[in-house]
Parts: C-alpha cells; structure tokens; sequence
DNA sequence: TGCATTCACCTAAAGCTTTTAGGCAAATGC
DNA sequence: GCATTTGCCTAAAAGCTTTAGGTGAATGCA
C-alpha cells in the first residue's frame, strides 16, 4: 500500500486534469478518488468538500493563468503587450478547456481577494501604461478589456460564433486592432 | 388528484424560477417535482432527462433575451439603440440570475441553430445599420458586442469587479461611451 | 351501459455521488 | 520496543437520476 500519495495539491491537479477532460461541472470527488486508486471517503482527510476541490482548482487555474500573462507581458509595451496578454486567455482556455471554466468558478469574497485574480487586474492596469488614460478612465479601460477577453473566449469556446464566415482568427485580429485604436483613442468624458 | 398539471413548458417555467431562486447549477429534476407535489419519476413522461430540462430552460432564457432585445431596439439608432440592447443584458442577467446563467448552457449545435441565438445575432447586426462598417467589419463588430456585453455582464455578476470605486455603473457607462467612439471610428484594416 | 384504451402519475429498484463516523495498520518519535 | 500519529479503509446514511412496470381515472366507442 504506497502511503502518502494523497495531498490537497495532488489531488486539485489531478482534479484539473479531469477537468480539461471531461469538463469542469463533471469534476467529481468520486472521479478524482478512483484515479488514485483510493476510496473516495480517504479524500476527505484532504478536502473539506466537493466545493472546496472545485475552489482548489479555480484558484490553481488562476495561478497558472497569472503566471503566463507575467511571462507573456515581460519585456512588451502597447499594442505588443495587449496582443500578448489577450492570448494568453486565449490560448490558455483552448488548452485547458476545464481549467478555463474553473477559474470562472464563483469564488467565496474572501477566497477572491486572496486569489490571483488581483494580479490580473494589477497587470492589466500595468499595459494601460502604454496608453495615455487618466485615472478613472484606466479602471474603466482595464474592466473593458477583462470583458473583452472573457467575452470572447467563452463565445469562442461555447460555439457561440457558429462556425460561420469569417474565421474567428480573423475577427480576433481584427477586435484587438479596434481595441488597440480605442485604447490610443478614448473618448473624453462628455 | 389534480391530473394535467404537469407540461414540458410547466416543468421549464418552474425549473426557469427555481434557477433564479437558487442558481443554475442547483437546478435539479427532483426539486422540481418536489414542487409540483409529485413523484420525481413522473417528470419522466415529459423530459428526457436532468439535461434536457436544462436546455429547455437554456431555450426560453435566450427566448426571453430576444422578445426584449426587440422591444428595446424597436424605434431607436445609432448610440440609442446600443445603449438600450446592452442595457436589456445587464438588466435581464440582474433580474434573473439563473435564467441568465443558463443562457450561457452549452447546447448542441442543432439545439443552438434552432435557438433564439440567431435572433439576437441577428438583432446585434440590425443594430449595427446605424453606424458605418463594411461587411466583414460588421461581422467582427457583432462578435466584439456580444463579448463585451456577456463579459460584463459575467463579471460584474460574479463579483469580478471587487466593490473597489469608481462603481459599476459608471464604468458601464463609459464603456458605453466607448464602445459608440469605436463603431463610429472603426480603424480600416492596415 | 359496458369494455378497451390512453393518460397521468405512482411504486420499486438500481446505480451514482456526497459526507460523516469509527477502525486498523504502517510509519514515526522517543 | 512502545505510544502516537498518519493515511487509508469499511460502513452507512442520504440525496439525485433514470428505468421498468403498474394502477386508476378519463375517454372513445359500440
């Protein structure tokens, strides 16, 4: 009987994983027990609940997120660096489908405040800097492009643009130019 | 005995309610039969399964979404009739939480062709009349609407925006704003 | 009126998932 | 070498999903 496999953080990847696989909303404490080859009540020395599994793995997938879009704006500025940031969410939701929808897992306030999150909203702010925005108008600005790039990449995912001309890439491309324009264009307050 | 009580557009209405009252997720065939003062079992004679009670409420979210979206968009242009479409989002997902959760239910591509999802593609494209695009910007520019109103509307809803100032309202306004200064000015493609 | 059928809901039952309680054995500490 | 802790287990209760097969009331028809 090899002991000490069964960890919180074995247990929230192999939950990620599963997610990717078989979606995020059929993440089950069962499912994850059985691919350790445990019984599912052995969990719960882990686990506070199948709540608390889903959590762990927002929270992971909103770490890993976070991670990409530091690496991803490092080094870019302007219309580079929002290019980079929007793929990271892209890209990142076409890779791990599962993942993606966990990190829009409706976190407890306090679990929110202490996740990742915060750091997408730092960072986000940090490429506004490329861009002449007054104060107010940067918080608007980094909220516009967080809908933005949620937006559209849950659409994408969930089939919402058919799969109709034209492509998807193509309207991507075209969305970040207009985005780019906007931000170098923002309209003054009436 | 009361026979007859139960309908497949009875069981969606309550499973409709239901969400708003508890979420989406928490929709479930057995308190819906628990509220009709019935057996779970004779929910089956009218819905295939649990997936199929939450499509059919999926279906009559988006058709509700659409009837509004057209009363809204009927008489009015230009900055007017955006303001009031984007308005119907944020208003119905406030209104009905779940329904509008389930909006965003994933359907299979012969349920969603056969959706109210058009409608509103359609409508969004209508819309569009009152600015100045060419035919594949205009497609972009639909897709660009859609995600910004379900984005915003996403993560005000799931508390993405912190309680942190300058308050919602005021951003959607401006993003409003925003989004008019765009369609108005839509960069040409390089 | 009397019989057959249909309709609307029911009982029974099997198979899952979640979660708690209590137990045993291996690993660790002294 | 013994005590404790750790890590997983069995048992069990409770809830959701779904299928199979019934029953009684309403309806259709001779």
């Amino acid at each position: 009987m090899a002991r000490g496999r069964l960890s919180p953080e074995r247990l929230t990847r192999a939950g990620a994983e599963l997610a990717d696989e078989v979606g995020f909303e059929q993440v089950t404490v069962s499912e994850v027990a059985r691919r350790f080859d445990v019984k599912v009540a052995s969990l719960y020395s882990h686990l506070k609940n199948s709540h608390d599994l889903k959590t762990r793995i927002a929270l992971l997938a909103l770490e890993e997120l976070a991670d990409r879009a530091a690496e991803a704006l490092a080094g870019r500025s302007g219309k580079d660096a929002l290019t980079a940031l929007a793929n990271v969410y892209r890209d990142y939701a076409r890779e791990h489908p599962g993942r993606y929808a966990a990190a829009q897992f409706r976190l407890a306030p306090e679990a929110a405040a202490a996740s990742a999150g915060v750091r997408h909203a730092r960072m986000t702010r940090a490429l506004l800097r490329g861009y002449d925005l007054t104060e107010p108008d940067q918080t608007h600005a980094v909220r516009l492009l967080g809908s933005v790039f949620h937006g559209y990449v849950s659409l994408e995912m969930g089939g919402g643009f058919s799969h109709s001309a034209p492509d998807t890439q193509e309207t991507w491309t075209r969305v970040l130019d207009a985005l780019d324009a906007l931000l170098r264009n923002w309209p003054r307050t009436p």
